[in-house]
DNA sequence: GTCCAATTCCTACACGTGTAAGAATTGTTT
DNA sequence: AAACAATTCTTACACGTGTAGGAATTGGAC
């Protein structure tokens, strides 16, 4: 990526992010910034190979969704969309893909189907007044 | 799909359905069965040439979504998932891949940055109590 | 029985994604 | 300055998906 330093604008709508995409996005939103071999050290459960995660970065970076410094010969990354965004994106298109947009049906049908614990259905309820209080 | 007249059994497991595939069945959960001509006259609105609507009857056939038995020269299609248990996979591995799988970061994600209004608040919660009234 | 319009069967192609290998470069060490 | 190891850059390939086109077949009309 040698063009632009780092990518002049962030995108002003999430781009698309791939499953295997979000799983790299998750390491930077939690411990940015990373250079290229901490991003594979975080990974290392995951069992990509370096290759595979290079790849992803540089994918990521295309897609506007990371930015990067270069610091000696490393790259360091960092995200250039927010998580929130991107998971209300996500949220969002989930919703009109199965339940016309609506999230009445969706959770009809998740705790129909979904045995909820009373304490988990009152932690929801209280989600649901802007009440929540992390356990 | 000369094979199997129907192939033998359903999936145990919800097999995978792509978006546009999703569209399809769709109308077959809500009409079939459904001759192929039918199905294409359903979609009209959608402006898929007839065409591909007949490869994503063909690939909704091979992966076992749909059953299809032929009456004249025509194929006539029903489903061979329920809509519910695709919806559910759907959820499930929408909130394992964008919330760890829980229910409740979602719902703050959602509330936090989309404003509901207070009867959609109180439908929800009811939704929750499994006492939902259809509106 | 023959012909035709409708329908199915087979084939195609570009793009994104998962998964990575090999070539080239470059900061660093001696 | 030379060599090396780490890092980046370039390329690849198979599979699913969106999006169809053309060839083959066949039920029905005449």
């Amino acid at each position: 990526m040698p063009k632009p330093a780092s990518a002049p604008k962030p995108p002003s709508t999430p781009p698309q992010i791939s499953e295997a995409e979000w799983v790299v996005m998750k390491v930077l939103w939690e411990r940015a910034p990373l250079t290229t071999s901490e991003v594979v050290e975080a990974l290392e459960e995951v069992h990509w190979k370096p290759k595979t995660i290079h790849t992803l970065l540089s994918r990521l970076v295309k897609k506007g969704a990371l930015g990067f410094t270069k610091s000696g010969r490393e790259y360091q990354f960092q995200p250039r969309v927010q998580a929130a965004a991107c998971e209300q994106a996500a949220a969002r298109s989930f919703l009109d893909r199965f339940f016309e947009g609506d999230l009445a049906p969706f959770l009809a049908r998740f705790v129909e189907r979904e045995r909820l614990k009373p304490a988990e259905i009152e932690r929801l309820k209280r989600i649901l007044e802007g009440q929540d209080s992390p356990p």
